[in-house]
RNA sequence: GGCGGCGUAGCCAAGCGGGAAGGCAGAGGACUGCAAAUCCUCCAUUCAUCGGUUCGAAUCCGAUCGCCGCCUCCA
């Protein structure tokens, strides 16, 4: 598989460091609210790759922390901590605000089919190994304590701009006002930042109460977890500078090995044209979208669109992707449960499938191209409806719904159950309601037939008539 | 100011040196009691504009115009 690398700025194939093990780390929601669409693009675009590393045979450890302390408003350090200023406006404790929006963040992560990481650190669980990160910066001439705070000195380390292709030079020039007079260089940024009496959330340290700057947790947790390198580290475009390149120079500069071997960044996301902002009044929480559009009609939105592009949120795309979304599942349930029947696929069908899946796989070998793997998702549907429009069997019913399973089920996270009549009871009366139907139309009573498919419309039924005078109906 | 991306049919979006994928919307047809769903056909001689390289360019190079993003809140 390709992967675009943020880092040598072109796309490589992915090797494992040790394979089938592969570690990645994703930059985690700082929970201080709830989540926006732009986390669902994230997520959803980092939940394919772990999704398909999975499906060639890795066999993935994956870390995304929670931020639940330590990042601050403003970059400079004189801003306040997120969580607690939070905490102040909905008078609670930073830690009931950090747990409340956690949770929530799963709740929308579990609504787009997003998985659970396999760990999902805490910041605030890590400070020891925060301190200690810091402690070993120091011992390396890394970093400096001036007063309580500690700051990595951007100068010890010349690779310091790699990631982002800053050179070292335009910063100083670039650097915003440096607000602590301690600091010896403009550039460099605070490890440690000593807690004022107001702060709430600090802990003791050698270098006194206080508590840990944005960057460190980050390289403190994923080497916790995975090691001093990374396979894969991936985050938000906005973060390369210069939260991920404050990643490298502390996790570079304490271990002198590679710290992550790609890097990848998702594109951020406009809402009709422009950038979302909260100031600007165009913040989308996921919650509220999801009651206008199902989860997996926003999943599906998503991956019409390449991770590595912008993506522009419009109501109008979201309706267009919702009847494509419904294409996907009336094709999904038209094939049934799934069980094989007698006899194996005919030709025709296997060489569908295979046609598909190598459409299919070659895109998302590609740099996880999924608006071409959906491409050769879709054929495959108007090719299998053709075939058993003309020709239903079971068997080739069954090869389908294996390949749609696996193919948008399992690598894409699609789940198509939505039009199934899944339950037993739901599926039974709709048999039963199908039937009579059926009769009543065999008897030329349409009033009544269409009575009822208007009733089973309202409640977001479909009946549709089959050749032969048989009917069907399932969810809409 | 520094860095980066994009401009492909009405909308969305792949393709990135040699056949312009796919979705949505739309038109016609088949099927149907009528529908819905489904299928078939049609829907960009052309990829912002201009110039160059090449046997050949949407794809490479240069210029021009337009749009967007990151560097500050924010994934």
């Amino acid at each position: 598989m390709q992967l675009y690398n943020s880092l040598s700025r072109g796309k490589e194939e992915f090797r494992a460091l040790s394979p089938p093990h592969v570690g990645v780390y994703v930059c985690g929601p700082t929970v201080y609210g709830h989540s926006h669409l732009g986390h669902g693009k994230t997520y959803v675009s980092f939940d394919v790759l772990i999704r398909y590393l999975r499906h060639l045979g890795y066999d993935v450890r994956y870390i995304q922390n929670i931020t639940d302390v330590g990042h601050l408003t403003d970059d400079a350090d004189a801003g306040e901590d997120k969580i607690e200023r939070q905490a102040r406006l909905e008078k609670l404790e930073p830690m009931q605000i950090a747990e409340k929006y956690t949770r929530s963040y799963f709740e929308d992560m579990d609504a787009l089919g997003v998985l659970r990481p396999d760990v999902s650190p805490r910041a605030s669980g890590h400070v020891p190994e925060q301190i200690e990160l810091v402690k070993t910066l120091i011992e390396k001439g890394h970093a400096y304590e001036v007063d309580g705070f500690v700051y990595y000195s951007v100068e010890s380390f010349p690779e310091y701009g790699k990631l982002s292709g800053r050179r070292v030079e335009d910063l100083i020039a670039g650097a915003r006002v440096a607000v602590d007079e301690g600091k010896r260089d403009p550039r460099d940024f605070a490890l440690w930042k000593k807690a004022g009496e107001e702060h709430i959330m600090k802990w003791n340290s050698p270098w006194g109460w206080g508590y840990p700057g944005w960057h460190l947790e980050c390289s403190a947790m994923s080497m916790r977890y995975i090691g001093d390198t990374l396979d894969i580290h991936g985050g938000g475009l906005e973060n390369i500078f210069p939260h991920h390149e404050s990643e490298i120079a502390q996790s570079e500069g304490a271990t002198g090995r590679q710290f992550a071997r790609f890097w990848l960044h998702n594109n951020m996301l406009t809402v009709d044209g422009q950038k979302m902002g909260k100031s600007l009044g165009n913040w989308k929480l996921l919650k509220e979208v999801f009651q206008r559009f199902h989860p997996m009609v926003v999943r599906l939105y998503i991956l019409r669109s390449h991770y590595r592009s912008q993506l522009d949120f419009t109501d109008e795309g979201l309706e267009s992707a919702g009847s494509g979304f419904r294409r996907l599942a009336a094709f999904r349930a038209r094939l049934g449960e799934g069980k094989g029947g007698e006899g194996s696929p005919s030709p025709a069908a296997t060489r569908l499938i295979e046609d598909a899946g190598n459409a299919f796989f070659q895109s998302m070998d590609d740099d996880l191209n999924t608006p071409g793997a959906l491409a050769a998702l879709f054929e495959m549907v108007r090719a299998g409806n053709s075939m058993l429009d003309e020709d239903d069997r079971q068997a080739d019913r069954a090869a389908l719904a294996g390949a749609m399973d696996l193919l948008a089920g399992e690598i894409l996270g699609l789940d198509l159950s939505g039009y199934s009549t899944s339950s037993e009871t739901a599926g039974g009366l709709c048999e039963i309601l199908a039937e009579t139907r059926g009769v009543l139309r065999e008897n030329r009573l349409f009033d009544a037939a269409d009575r009822m498919r208007d009733r089973l419309e309202e409640i977001g039924y479909a009946a549709r008539d089959l050749p032969g005078g048989k009917s069907e109906i399932t969810r809409r």
